[in-house]
DNA sequence: TTGAAAGCGTTACCAA
DNA sequence: TTGGTAACGCTTTCAA
């Protein structure tokens, strides 16, 4: 029925031993004996059996990466980065390696599901994306599965997510803290006073992070009118909506919003522009990451540019082996203060 | 070392048959050995070996999902909703399968890559989603991928692309071609008469359904002010402002532009305020597809409203062989209409 | 309802 | 440089 490798031993009248070597590159292997090998494999359409490769070699062409919400082009970005660098050279048979993208919609369960069904398929390589859910029995149940994975000889990469300690695995993080901040001094630096903060999903690591940059740069400005205008919802536009409405009716007079990430910041903006406001003449709008499109939206937005696609491309690197890990394991990986055009003073 | 399904046979004091027999789910295991089995799982810590497993049973958990662009909030859209329907009960061993997205880049050779990479993962499924190359010797080949696919039992869905003749596959397409009429006649209606035409990718299914619909209206009308306002591009925003910085080139004049998708929306939508145009006061903007985002980026856009996700989870549904496939092996997916508040008719 | 045992298609070790 | 051949860990007939 399906062509088999022995097949192929035969017609290029070789053992199977020598058609595994061919087609793993791994061994010395005559070039007359290659050709014909190759010559077999193409006319038989021979295609390698990946799950019989993957038990014999226990280990397997795939790579996860897990990611928070695979319709957010934030992980979108990551996930599509990753991918870039861990096919090309250097894989078995073919130099190609199977990226298996692993939406876990924000949810701890799913998040450790998909770690196990990774495990079941003795993935090559794990990488995970975004931030952290700071449940202390949840970051065990990861630390061990990661524990558990490493052990297996699966590489394990955080990417945006806070190093797991005593779990062997490499962490490059994004400076949220010190963006939170900056983000906001710039507004006090223009005379902002009353800034709401829409905040992502409580329990988040970036979401604490952020706001606690934000609530640094308040608290060393000594400006205290900002005081309790937070609100906290998921990652996603329509939170960024309802957060923001509700800020309005907590301040009417707010002439400034920060919003912990882009997809919040369009809720945001919409809420304003359907209140009447307009952005950034009557609020200022600044943001968070790196989505290509936000400048579109907003063109008056500030944001702090994550390094998003760099960060991920490296992690891709390094969980392929090809790029050292940082030192002590963890990198602090910094964004930058993007200042547009017409963002500028409270004019109400 | 790893734990194996003998140790956990040997644990439960049963054969390791009944211990898969427990695992799967698929044969009848009286309730007190299943409880001993499930202990012995549980205090081993046992995960199954998907390679050995799928090697047996000559099948896995795994489900392919090719896209385009993953950065592209309309392939996670589509991603997203695939993935949700592939998990749940029905599975093998716990129920879960795992889903593989595959990022083509729109490339060929990749989509034939990645096909050759699940056909070897003997992929229990796969879905191709967004339009597909117009090149025939691509097209036979990815024919051909499909059918061996089929053959060794992966079920293989089209979502939002075009039928391919004698594959086995089922296909959901979109109605590209009415909804590009409908757009440009909407247009038409309120008194556009010179529309520039953002493309997409040459010798792209959706491109050229999109842009004939688009000429069938206007000949429909007895347009001809428009001829030759067309520009093509990729599906990103790059490409959508080029191309709409070129169609001013071609007529300073024009009142209105559609873009091919909402991604190039964005780009065209940018390069008209760079050249000092208003939307919707001076041109109006009208797109394609159903981001959710572009609404907050553009409040006056006119958009065809494609039901990517409910269109998406069918397609899941489909393959994991929970919904009937349409009659025909192929069923056409309508699009609607968004008008929003403020296009209307031009002003200048 | 359970067990024994024959594969499933590769890989990798040991010889030649 | 090549061949022979045990694993690899599970599924699934066939018997009991």
């Amino acid at each position: 029925m399906t062509v088999t490798l022995a097949d192929v031993a035969a017609r290029a009248q070789v053992s199977p031993a020598t058609v595994s070597r061919v087609l793993n590159g791994n061994y010395p292997v005559a070039a007359s004996t290659r050709e014909r090998v190759l010559k077999a494999v193409d006319e038989l359409d021979y295609v390698l059996n990946g799950p019989a490769s993957a038990l014999a070699a226990s280990t397997s062409d795939l790579v996860g990466v897990l990611v928070n919400d695979i319709a957010d082009p934030f992980f979108g970005i990551m996930a599509s980065a990753v991918q870039s660098e861990i096919v090309g050279p250097g894989g078995r048979a073919g130099g190609e390696r199977l990226a298996v993208v692993c939406n876990t919609g924000g949810s701890p369960e799913r998040e450790l599901t998909y770690l196990t069904l990774l495990q079941r398929q003795r993935a090559a390589a794990v990488v995970l994306t975004g931030g952290a859910i700071e449940d202390a029995a949840h970051v065990a149940a990861v630390a061990n599965k990661l524990r558990r994975l490493a052990e297996a000889g699966t590489r394990v990469v955080l990417c945006g997510r806070p190093p797991v300690p005593d779990a062997d695995a490499v962490a490059l993080t994004f400076d949220n803290r010190g963006g939170g901040r900056e983000l906001t001094e710039h507004l006090l630096a223009l005379g902002h006073r009353r800034i709401g903060y829409v905040a992502g999903p409580e329990e988040r690591t970036t979401t604490r992070d952020r706001l606690e940059g934000h609530r640094e740069a308040l608290a060393g400005a000594g400006v205290t009118e900002s005081d309790g205008l937070v609100a906290h919802g998921p990652y996603d536009r329509a939170a960024g909506y309802a957060a923001t409405t509700e800020l309005l009716r907590k301040d009417p007079e707010l002439t400034a919003v920060v919003a912990a990430n882009d997809t919040v910041a369009l809720g945001a903006c919409a809420a304003l522009r359907e209140a009447g406001l307009r952005i950034p003449e009557d609020v200022s709008v600044a943001g968070f990451d790196d989505l290509p499109f936000s400048v579109d939206a907003v063109p008056a937005l500030t944001t702090v540019r994550l390094p998003l696609a760099e960060a991920a491309a490296r992690a891709g690197r390094i969980a392929m082996g090809r790029e050292a890990a940082p030192a002590g394991g963890v990198d602090v990986v910094r964004g930058e203060l993007m200042v547009r055009g017409s963002t500028g003073a409270p004019r109400r």
